[in-house]
DNA sequence: CTGAAAGCGCTAACAC
DNA sequence: GTGTTAGCGCTTTCAG
């Protein structure tokens, strides 16, 4: 029981917001009026706006965005879809949306799919379409079995970053192809011929497309690939795979990567091993991370361009919401970078 | 000019919501109806259930969140400002948070600070308020300049991540001063005496206490301090300062690193000037980024817990969105991971 | 169990 | 230049 003597502040949320109406009376206008002053319209007399200003500031007016919302029908957000965002790139593609989105005015809504089996669950991804957004971004890194389900967002504005092109939704994407091209490329053109492809994880569509690009490569410069070796992304896999490479008996002369984490951990075995890099072996990587150039030695790697791929996908989607036409499937270019982790081809290792 | 046979939509967004009234219609219900069959509500004849839902299915419906929010007066959305996901640990903290928030049934929005310097203006702080969140965690790293501007969003609850502590607002963090001591310490237990702390921008409190930590823990043991050196987060600038190290006359024995980022810089330095690590100097750094492990030799550094910090602040937010009260300036306490880099003191260097 | 009415805060359209 | 009216889509009364 209570003491009736006790007030007690009954509000739950509490940030009681001064709305318009309030404004309008306390500055002894309309509501109309402040509403004008609120948008910056220029057909308000100096003195009102003042009065008005005034008034909104000692109430401490914030206008009410749910209910412009509701007028507008518009969120002026855009979601992102994301399994994780500390693996990979995505958090510098992120970054870029966030930063685009902003540009334009509007908010980036983080819409993080705790276990990715949830998406293949049409209530699921079902849910997404109700939350305070106008389009969405799906950074998926193919952790999506299949993507048909994504049918389910048939309402919303939806770009992909990702994916294996299969699809009939818009796409923006690193030209993976072209950059493991370039990687592979580069080995050869160094002498290599005995060129070792660690790939990511089997369901990743990036991680397929790099590793055929590889193969497509090698075979085009007449060379025998080996079995591709998997890892999962991750640095840690990368030492697990590089310890299998250098415990082997025919041990190759250069080892491409599929991101650069994992080549960081292959390194790492292979100083274990007492091998010099690039001098007994070389090895490229894939992305560019940032810390790439200060991994011992600085790696070469495929620098993929995560900045521009989040502004495309965002300016592709923001006109999709406006409902403008719009190219689909766009692929960013990706450059090589040669540091010190991949050099002419030496003597024959001793294993 | 266009011609009349052709029938072009008029509808600028593409994607025509049907409102609850087009379902109360198509199921020959009224929109109450309709409602208590979205909201789940229990007094509803099965039939008349079966009904609604279907209709709803039939027309695509999907409640519009905006309308919502108007008449609860809440978005069920977190803000989270930042200045850049890219660097630090910021985006393992945005995890947490995001995840944290996920399961609370809450979505989170990005609001990106392009230039740090915004927010010492009032206008553009007070723009966050318009937001629909209902409150905003500050994981700010300590890039503003002048925290009391922050007052200026009075209005909503909120929450700072990495402060200086003098400011009157609900601050989680990680336990700085007590990371910092355990770093100097394991490096004074292993024999050390030259320890050299390269600490980070002058700007970020984290830096400041951490490097005051070192300094005292210093002086405990009854040691010098060498004057502190300082990076500015990156590996590259970790280079930088390792070069300027291993450049100098008399190098140290150990070097604590305010970051990982920096001690992989400075280790890099150390490879290319010939020094074994920890043969030759140890090095410690202090994160435990997701690759220390990988790193050549593995790092030896202090863990900090990004994810509880993001899980706590979120929790605290959230409790005070409710308006309940709450414990401030929660400390994460950290971790020391002996890995590779820090080994006992051996020989002089030859310079 | 279901429906009708009212209103959340704001703004577009139209008065004056 | 300013005020009035109406309604965005939904939910919370209150009636039946």
């Amino acid at each position: 029981m209570m003491t009736e003597t006790e007030i007690q502040k009954p509000e739950p949320a509490a940030h009681a917001r001064a709305s318009i109406k309030d404004v309008a009376i306390h500055a002894g206008v309309s509501a109309q009026t402040v509403s004008r002053v609120a948008n910056r319209a220029t057909n308000v007399r100096p003195d009102t706006r003042d009065k008005v200003l005034a008034s909104m500031k000692a109430l401490g007016y914030r206008p009410n965005s749910a209910a412009r919302n509701l007028k507008s029908g518009r969120f002026r957000s855009i979601g992102v879809v994301t399994f994780s965002l500390t693996t990979l790139g995505n958090e510098r593609t992120l970054d870029a949306v966030a930063e685009a989105a902003s540009t334009a005015g509007y908010t980036t809504t983080l819409l993080p799919v705790l276990d990715p089996t949830q998406l293949d669950v049409a209530g699921a991804f079902g849910r997404l379409e109700e939350q305070a957004v106008d389009g969405i971004i799906l950074i998926m890194s193919a952790e999506v079995e299949s993507p048909e389900k994504l049918q389910l967002t048939a309402g919303l504005p939806l770009v992909i970053v990702d994916s294996d092109g299969s699809q009939p939704y818009n796409i923006v994407d690193t030209d993976q192809e072209q950059g493991a091209r370039l990687a592979t490329r580069h080995l050869i053109e160094l002498g290599h011929k005995d060129i070792l492809h660690v790939s990511g994880p089997a369901i990743s569509f990036s991680a397929k497309r790099r590793a055929e690009a590889y193969l497509h490569t090698m075979k085009a410069a007449g060379l025998d690939a080996p079995p591709v070796l998997r890892g999962d992304w991750t640095a840690a896999s990368g030492v697990a795979v590089g310890r299998q490479i250098a415990a082997g008996e025919h041990p190759p002369t250069a080892v491409f990567a599929a991101n650069d984490q994992m080549a960081l951990g292959i390194m790492h075995a292979f100083h274990e091993r007492g091998w010099q890099v690039p001098g007994d072996v070389s090895v490229v990587g894939f992305d560019d991370a940032e810390d790439a150039a200060a991994y011992w030695p600085a790696l070469t790697t495929i620098h993929q361009n995560f900045g521009e791929v989040g502004k495309r996908a965002t300016a592709l989607l923001l006109s999709m919401i406006d409902g403008k036409a719009a190219p689909k499937n766009k692929l960013i270019p990706t450059d090589l970078v040669v540091r010190s982790s991949t050099g002419p081809v030496r003597g024959q290792l001793s294993s």
